[in-house]
RNA sequence: GCGGGCGUCGCCAAGUGGUUAAGGCAGCGGCUUGUGGCGCCGCUAUUCGGGGGUUCGAAUCCCCUCGCUCGCCCCA
């Protein structure tokens, strides 16, 4: 037992895990550049200023989650949590919208401190996708498509997708006039966390859980009664155009989402296999960000998916042990050389192979290339190195019957044997 | 920030007050000094997350603390 142990919500990626992530990612980047985007890589620190004004003073992540600190200089910093903000202050800072709209990804870590549960850690990863200088109908609809159809691929089945339409930023002024005086005159009903939210963030009392509160806003007023037919028939297309997609989705009212940001689309994608933390790529359109931020009045929208809970649902679909093709062993001064110099020849021909550190038994070193379900054993003890001679043994899995294939060649002739006996 | 459950070897675990803390997997060594998959034999926790206390005696009881885990809030 160390006493030196990661932090809290820290979580190590493990061997056999990175290879998951690592074909994740890969499926993400084909998706990606299958769709003509490009990726930015912006940094994990940003101002704490970034966050408050992008994000919202009001949201609980900025509000209780973020890592806050004073750097030597005595400036605010913030790890980052979540990638949005940082995204449009670059956009907006390097002035990339000169050169049209960008369609963007990234993908890196996030932090929010928050207690550890199932799906929920405190530096945990996203991957996401921003449409940045968009504001058809049709870049929602791509956009959706983009993280459907690559939760697909990555293998998820039983997903649900849940669209929201949170209307432009005038209907919800007026809907949110509503609803406040609709909920002051019920304030004794509701409960303590939501007569809270009252006057600072009225919407989300609509997306409350508890069952009282549920119940009484049954009869509230409900935002999409309030959207200007322009925002209807915005969300209307939409659907249509999932439709034609066929990706199925279902509308739910509620659909809030905690970042301030968004407008408009708003959009979830779950499973119940996740425990409570269901949702594994939320997003929406976020008109207002980039002039919040300084940039010209921009219409955008973009989503994140939660790369621990998606590996979480690919479960072992995943997991591809790669073993090797060749597993060196070796006994011997002069076979050391020989099978170290043989080892790095076989890497530049592309082929995964592994080398025999041990110095043991040969009946040890071969109980452990098999253990290695390597293909090939390649020996070379003190005859085959004093004679410029190579053995290449055939590792038989589980088939008892078949005689081994063995073949004695000399060091020149490798590449050929190995293009030969390997495919 | 608030609740519930749990912490015995790298992993999975038995043990619930009494002399040396089961077992399995993995690892290492041997049977077999140059040939694997099977088998057999041996080795691997002075110690039960940490710190106090109760007791003749504690992994087992009590207190504190740390961590993990699940849920609430919220989010990816």
């Amino acid at each position: 037992m160390t006493n030196l142990k990661n932090l809290r919500g820290m979580v190590d990626l493990l061997p056999e895990q990175s290879q998951c992530w690592q074909k994740v990612e890969s499926i993400a980047l084909e998706h990606f550049s299958r769709a003509g985007l490009k990726e930015i890589r912006t940094p994990i620190i940003e101002q704490t200023e970034l966050f408050a004004r992008g994000i919202g003073e009001n949201t609980d992540v900025v509000g209780k989650e973020m890592y806050n600190f004073n750097d030597r200089g005595g400036r605010s910093c913030t790890l980052r949590p979540e990638g949005t903000a940082s995204v449009a202050r670059s956009i907006v800072q390097h002035g990339l919208l000169n050169n049209g709209p960008q369609r963007l990804w990234y993908k890196g870590p996030m932090f929010r401190y928050e207690r550890p549960q199932a799906g929920r850690q405190r530096q945990f990863h996203q991957i996401g996708v921003e449409f940045v200088g968009l504001a058809s109908v049709m870049s929602d609809a791509e956009v959706i498509s983009i993280a459907w159809d690559f939760l697909k691929d990555v293998g998820l089945n039983d997903l649900t997708l849940e669209i929201n339409s949170l209307g432009s930023n005038e209907d919800r002024s007026v809907f949110k006039k509503e609803l406040q005086d609709w909920l002051n005159k019920r304030f004794d009903l509701l409960d303590e966390d939501s007569q809270k939210r009252i006057n600072f963030n009225p919407l989300r009392i609509l997306d409350s859980k508890i069952n009282s509160t549920k119940e009484l806003l049954s009869e509230a007023p409900s935002l999409k009664d309030f959207l200007s037919n322009k925002s209807k028939t915005r969300f209307d297309y939409l659907q249509e155009m999932l439709a034609k997609l066929k990706i199925p989705f279902r509308i739910n009212n509620n659909l809030v989402r905690g970042l301030d940001y968004y407008s408009h689309t708003a959009f979830e994608i779950t499973s119940d296999q996740l425990g409570s933390q269901a949702t594994v790529c939320g997003g929406g359109r976020y008109d207002g960000l980039i002039s919040e931020l300084g940039g010209t009045q921009t219409p955008s929208i973009g989503w994140a998916i939660g790369m621990e809970r998606l590996i979480i649902l690919a479960g072992d679909k995943l997991l591809q042990t790669k073993s090797p093709d060749v597993y060196v062993i070796h006994r011997g001064e002069k076979a050391e050389q020989l099978a170290l110099e043989i080892t790095c020849q076989l890497r530049s021909s592309n082929l995964t192979i592994e080398l025999d550190y041990s110095g043991s038994s040969f009946s040890k070193q071969f109980k452990r290339a098999d253990k290695s379900k390597a293909k090939w054993a390649l020996v070379i003890g003190e005859d085959e190195a004093s004679k410029g001679h190579l053995l290449m043994k055939k590792l038989r899995d589980k088939q008892h019957d078949e005689d081994s294939k063995e073949y004695i060649f000399s060091k020149v002739d490798l590449d050929q044997l190995i293009k030969k006996l390997i495919d």
